[in-house]
DNA sequence: TAAAACCCTGGAGTGCGCTCCAAGCAAGCG
DNA sequence: CGCTTGCTTGGAGCGCACTCCAGGGTTTTA
């Protein structure tokens, strides 16, 4: 029997839909050193989404114990709820590894950083209308079904 | 080399998202048959999707011409509609197939349509509240590339 | 100090939603 | 009549985003 690697019960969607700043457990800059398993339950990742998300460059350099396992800092954990949000758009993760690479590059790239995360933004907008539009006919057929349950009700009671 | 069936240059997003009901070139009720490849061209699914749909269950009978080719009539087109503006909240094809099936079974089966609707129509809400989130951080993001653009402008002009 | 819990790596496996292939049938056209 | 185009089927293949495994080392707890 081996680790079980945080399961994660709390699902994708979220109860706390208006928090401010998601106010974490994390500690103060300075002394901000977290294990792989820490930012997992932090993150709602796996450690092996965390691992993956390294390898295939989605990640800045994590710094290592002198024995060479990984310690997070918060300046990952922002990166990691940057990409959270970005994946929740629908974004691919290829994308994100592109932005991550112009991160990386250096202030030179700001132009296309911009560029990119403007295209993005216009993706969000159009999802959002697209979802309204969904939202309106699901209402639609919601009152229909409503309004056939009342029906059935007042046929049962007459 | 064989056919190359609908490679659908109309990518997902699509321009119009302010479109009353959608207004496509459907025959009027009566004499509604369309081939596999027009309601390919009509919805932006291929026929391999088309197929594959019907294959898995989601779809409801559909006619056949007189030599076992596909029929589609307005109504399936109707419902191709609602598949599609499901798939665009993000739910799986499973639990379309489950709607689809208690479409089939009967009026019997409202109550539970009722309460499939109501929480996927809870999910899009929370979907929207998500990308509104994240729409913040990439108008944040988005200014301060746009503020640094300026700086490096003006710096260049001195 | 020993057991339990945790972390490491490269590579293989999984589930979803298509996507395509091969082989064949059917209709229209020159 | 053959050619082209489009449709049919079952089943195989693919890309994405994880997800897990084997086989080892490390850290924490009792």
């Amino acid at each position: 029997m081996t680790v079980m690697e945080t399961t994660s019960t709390t699902g994708t969607a979220s109860t706390d839909s208006c928090a401010g700043p998601p106010r974490q457990p994390r500690r103060p800059d300075g002394q901000d050193k977290y294990t792989i398993s820490e930012v997992a339950t932090l993150t709602g990742l796996t450690a092996h989404t965390l691992r993956w998300y390294e390898r295939i460059g989605l990640m800045p350099h994590i710094d290592r114990s002198h024995t060479g396992q990984r310690r997070y800092r918060n300046r990952d954990l922002d990166w990691l709820d940057l990409v959270g949000k970005l994946r929740a758009t629908g974004m691919p993760v290829a994308d994100m590894v592109r932005y991550a690479e112009l991160v990386r590059a250096g202030d030179h790239t700001y132009a296309e950083r911009f560029d990119l995360l403007k295209s993005t933004r216009d993706d969000v907008l159009s999802r959002i209308a697209e979802l309204q539009d969904t939202l309106a006919v699901l209402d639609r057929k919601i009152n229909f079904y409503a309004d056939a349950g009342r029906a059935l009700a007042s046929e049962r009671a007459s």
